[in-house]
DNA sequence: ATTTCGATTTATAACGATATAAATGCCGTG
DNA sequence: CACGGCATTTATATCGTTATAAATCGAAAT
């Protein structure tokens, strides 16, 4: 073998020094640190932690190292060691894709999580699979240190899973399991009596709700809120069947499309949600009804999109945002201290 | 000391079954596997990663009894020791959060590593700090196992680091770099030349568009297809100054509407995102001017919203989901194969 | 019978952090 | 001057996995 295929083999086995280890030094450890210092790993570890038994000067000098050669921890070691994930789960339900329900519960949660070691993971819930699964999954294979999940049941099947486990979590919306648990709901009550009650002051001699399906606890709040306010004013009142805020916007507007067709037409509409309001909108303008005379709606608004929608319809506001920010800080909250917190908090209707 | 004392003691040590081991039996580990068959651990190890040079009579055996234990490799323990994160990270930018375009990504990003070992980890950017900031953390601190990112800039920061770090990334959109890099992106020039098209085919004598920021790529994508309609036709045209679709939709309906109350009023629209898009029609509402008579719009569509909107208005379809999995898809294969693939894509316009 | 070989399996050493127990050195005290 | 006590530092083991090198064993070859 020739001197330049020496060479060449020589370059083949090291192609162009490792993937991401430009500039040649190699990341920082605490073992970089012990050296630069002369102190032992163990102590520039504790040092780091600032363990009261490390002298004052020390931890200065090793944090002081630590920042110059911009050190940072390993996560898989600290996991593997302290079984911490630093990682929050966010459940996501397919349902959830519509429009800005999860951005906003997103951008609130990383929010909350900013400036914290911790890390947002996306778990997806398959339509095909039972909804106790993600999070069996993720509690059993310790996949994060918390999670939070959205649509709650009034018999949760993850909340009683979670709560028997006493792990962490945090949810949208309430059960009706007697047992308290963490969570972080809307007054959909509120908000279905208001809305009722302002349509019938605006003059509405019927109403109509679309309630989010029968198995969540919010529609049981919303339809609570809505019979209140009916049955306080003794208007007539209906209640969407065949349809739900989770069914297709299309459906939802042929369905609507039919009953204004109908003999006894409503005059009043509450809608929990933004695209199944303009399937109502939609479905008025298809029989030329004029919305805030032959029709009047109110709708729940959960982001800026109301505001450029004309005519100008009725809203009530859900800051969702608001809720994933607190969602993260209570979760937070719980991690950090050993026992079960149970703080609820209900964001009230504006 | 005496005997109850110890045991005492013995109790006190194990309080109550750490958190989340219920059902008494530990986590199964490779260990538990070993003392189950037999075998080392090593061997059950390279059993269950189908090593040829393990009998196959033996990985069958590790394999049953892996899965009757239900057994899950410990990610802390791989990440550690192979320096693989089994993490995609997606770096949102806050402007993502209007409506659907991150969710409509998540989707798609979650059903292309739904059965691999990946996580999809949400690398929120706060507009505090540069842009390439996540991007440099991310892949320096060894985060995750490749980047996914999107508004791609004519020169983007980002694209130049990965690329010099070899680092494994996709984003949506395009540079103009002369290197070719992975992306994923909607023909914006086939939207605008299409959209102008139709509004001058429709009657239209003035055209305006409502551009992005101008240091997006595609924002002069666009404003290429739409300067092509328009000379080809050799009708007037405008450009939104002072507002992009970045813009507060509020602040694009005000701008709208001092221009629509100006001289030589523009009668045809172009709108590259929904709620701007609402903010058009918003505006000639407030003008008393008929949509689809007095104006015309043409919008990008990117989730069934403009399905319910009325009066109907003429959109194009881009599928961010479908661009989210293709993402996902062409990420994962850069990151199995060693070398970079500069596998490109342009999904075209309906 | 000894050697060699190929096919399997195994032992050992890491990855980078932290919990536990042990060690060091300095101080004042008896 | 030996000792105990205190403050501080260090050594060792471990989390669960995989890369590397070494070992085992029966069968075929010398």
């Amino acid at each position: 073998m020739s001197l330049e295929d020496m060479e060449e083999k020589g370059r083949r086995a090291m192609p162009e020094r490792e993937t991401g280890r430009a500039g040649g030094n190699a990341k920082p450890t605490l073992k970089t640190i012990a050296e630069l210092t002369g102190l032992a790993v163990t102590t520039v570890s504790r040092a780091l932690a600032d363990a009261p038994q490390i002298a004052l000067e020390t931890r200065q000098r090793v944090r002081q190292v630590a920042s110059e050669i911009g050190y940072l921890p390993d996560r898989a070691a600290q996991r593997l060691r302290t079984g911490r994930t630093n990682v929050i789960s966010l459940v996501l339900d397919p349902h959830e894709e519509i429009l800005s329900y999860a951005t906003s519960m997103i951008k609130g949660l990383t929010e909350a999580l900013r400036g914290t070691p911790y890390h947002l993971v996306i778990t997806p819930h398959f339509s095909d699979t039972p909804q106790v699964d993600p999070v069996r999954h993720i509690m059993r294979n310790r996949m994060a240190d918390g999670i939070v999940f959205t649509r709650t049941e009034p018999s949760d099947e993850r909340v009683k899973l979670l709560m028997e486990n006493n792990f962490p979590f945090i949810c949208h919306g309430r059960t009706e399991l007697g047992t308290a648990h963490p969570y972080v709901d809307y007054d959909n009550y509120g908000f279905a009596y208001l809305a009722a009650r302002k349509l019938i002051a605006a003059g509405c001699r019927k109403l109509f709700i679309i309630l989010p399906p029968e198995r969540f606890t919010f529609a049981h709040h919303m339809r609570h809120g809505f019979m209140t306010a009916v049955r306080e004013e003794g208007v007539a009142f209906e209640i969407a069947m065949d349809v739900t805020l989770d069914s297709e916007s299309d459906d939802i507007r042929d369905y609507l499309f039919r009953r204004m067709g109908e003999a006894e037409r409503p005059d009043g509409f509450i809608c929990g949600g933004e695209v199944s309001a303009l399937s109502v909108m939609a479905a008025a303008y298809d029989h030329h009804l004029e919305l805030g005379k032959d029709v009047r709606l109110v709708a729940k608004q959960t982001s800026g999109l109301f505001d450029q929608i004309r005519p100008r319809v009725e809203t009530i506001y859900e800051d969702l945002a608001e809720a994933g920010l607190l969602m993260g800080r209570l979760l937070l909250k719980r991690i950090g201290g050993p026992q079960p917190i149970d703080e609820m908090q209900v964001l009230q209707t504006v």
